[in-house]
DNA sequence: AACAATTGCGCAATCGATTGCGCAAAGGCT
DNA sequence: AGCCTTTGCGCAATCGATTGCGCAATTGTT
């Protein structure tokens, strides 16, 4: 019904065994010293019928699938659809389709995601991981190749790609303190993600080392939230000890901690400076334009995609490859500090 | 090398044949007759060996991949992200994966992802289809069920779920003239697409029935991106007929309209009025947080899986279900106009 | 002319799961 | 005891493409 070609009836039409067909039409006529009259009646019929080799069959048979699994935490996030997209068009290149699935920042869903791939013998999986744990990624490894992208895990060999996101606290921070701020509120997110563990790493690291005396900072939030960004800086606001600056560890947070500002009266940069993490081209239209440190999706996706294919294709040999590579982010001026 | 268990596997070390392991892993171990302690013993020996069946296979033999194809003009738009995420996750409730395709507004991306699909054995299609042509899609429809979202084409049988375009231009343009505004500039997107059509058809009506005399319109641009409604809205301030109020067809529209509108030094909505189509938690965040036509995303998703699934599984004899189905989008009021 | 080398292509197994058909053994009935 | 029914399960084909092995026919060599 899909599509009643296949070597067979292209065999029967042209007299040829099925053997041949597929082998000129895999484009091994020559290798096989197959002849030219055969080749050129089997590449005709096939033009003429339309013939579409049957993927499921040609996976079975050899092991390949042409399909790799991408699994990310939402989506519906434009960081994560920004990197999907991404690589969706670089694996495109490499003859790769993408079998996508949504975990929903959910450990079991992404289980789930994880085995689906496996039954579908995909060739390989690039991840944003959402659990806490290596462990299931670390055992499908060992049968296919895996490369994480955003989030990571310490003290794993697992391959990863992601942004320096020590750097990107530390500059932020390192901004903030230029600008002349000096009483600085982190918002954070997810507390055990390595990303965000690094993020204020680097924002404390930056304080600690600017030579300045008399800095004030503290680290709040728990989420990457917007319900997190407003009620941790309504808190500080309403406290004796209101900060002067603002770095929100997530566009989310942002807009959160901005509607909270808004609802005091606050005015940016003069009451209080804001910078963020991420990127997002309404950014640049909020009132005023959030200053932020952009991570490198662009290149996280290239360099992940390459990476992976890599694995799937290369001589198993050279892996010695270094797979664990961050990235560092920029710093994009608004004015909103 | 994945996973070396199978049925054969496990027909070895129980000692009971393939086809009855098959049988009983299926769950039609009863149906079959097959004993109590075949039963057993097969499931703990499945369980214990951590048998996931290779789906290639199994896609092989039952014509049937559960897997469905989704194709988008851009995966990194924010509407489309966000459809992809809900008929991610509901086709994940009927057991289905999505292959995804970024056809990146090119037609021939797209036919290349729509091969791709037949020769994967799709179950299902769903596209929102970026050519002027419903013919490939049509074609393929005959063979596998396909269902288009967002977009569609006149004069074609080819089922559908979308916004309600004509009402979104209908009832934002009310809107605008019930708010007084007097000279209206609507800027398009693509003129060729279907939703753009009648959009500027919804504009138009509205102004015709208004029952006002003292009404200007126009409508200008060729494009969704912000490019356009820089130049169109930039033009227009420049002319010697600026008008009060402009409506834009998309986000993209609309935040170039928003730069011209700045950098001309006029107050939003006093000195002009904008009402824009889509929707981004970001509008909110705008200054003034931006009046719009929300599309009903969530269920234009809900509905188009329901009805790919059912067109899927459902007996063959009851297509006679109503398949072009258009919903009414909603007035989200910001304080643009 | 006898034999080797080359050309050209087909046979049949294989990948892993499904399924129509059917067979052997056990039990029931008279 | 002889025959029928039910229980319990296996054989082998099938899905479509790939591939190791090998055979027959043709050409070349001496």
């Amino acid at each position: 019904m899909t599509s009643k070609e296949s070597l067979q009836t292209i065999s029967e039409r042209t007299g040829y065994s099925v053997s041949t067909v597929s082998r000129v039409l895999a484009g091994k006529g020559e290798q096989y010293r197959i002849g030219r009259l055969a080749i050129e009646t089997i590449k005709a019929e096939a033009q003429a019928c339309n013939y579409r080799p049957d993927l499921i069959a040609k996976g079975l048979r050899t092991r390949k699938t042409n399909t790799i699994g991408l699994t990310v935490p939402s989506i519906d996030n434009p960081f994560f659809s920004n990197l999907a997209s991404i690589i969706t068009c670089h694996l495109k290149k490499h003859g790769y389709n993408i079998l996508l699935a949504d975990s929903m920042e959910d450990a079991r869903m992404e289980t789930d995601a994880l085995n689906s791939f496996l039954s579908r013998k995909v060739d390989g999986i690039i991840a944003v991981p959402v659990g806490e744990s290596p462990e299931m990624l670390e055992r499908i490894s060992r049968s296919v190749p895996v490369v994480l992208i955003d989030r990571y895990f310490p003290d794993t060999t697992l391959p990863y790609v992601c942004t320096d996101n020590y750097y990107g606290g530390l500059s932020a921070t390192r901004y903030l303190i230029r600008k002349g701020y000096r009483n600085l509120l982190a918002i954070q997110g997810v507390l055990t993600s390595m990303p965000n563990k690094e993020r204020v790493r680097g924002f404390e690291d930056a304080v600690r080392n600017s030579g300045e005396k008399d800095i004030r900072y503290a680290v709040t939030g728990d989420t990457f939230s917007s319900e997190n960004g407003y009620e941790s800086t309504m808190k500080v606001l309403e406290s004796g000890n209101p900060p002067d600056a603002i770095f929100a560890f997530s566009t989310t947070i942002m807009l959160g901690a901005l509607t909270a500002i808004r609802e005091k009266g606050l005015k940016i940069p003069d009451d209080i400076g804001i910078i963020s993490f991420d990127n997002n081209r309404f950014l640049d239209y909020l009132d005023p334009p959030i200053t932020r440190i952009e991570q490198p999706a662009p290149q996280i996706g290239r360099i992940a995609t390459d990476m992976l294919v890599k694995m799937i294709e290369g001589s198993p040999s050279e892996d010695s490859t270094e797979g664990q590579i961050s990235i560092r982010p920029f710093l994009v001026e608004g004015r909103s500090c």
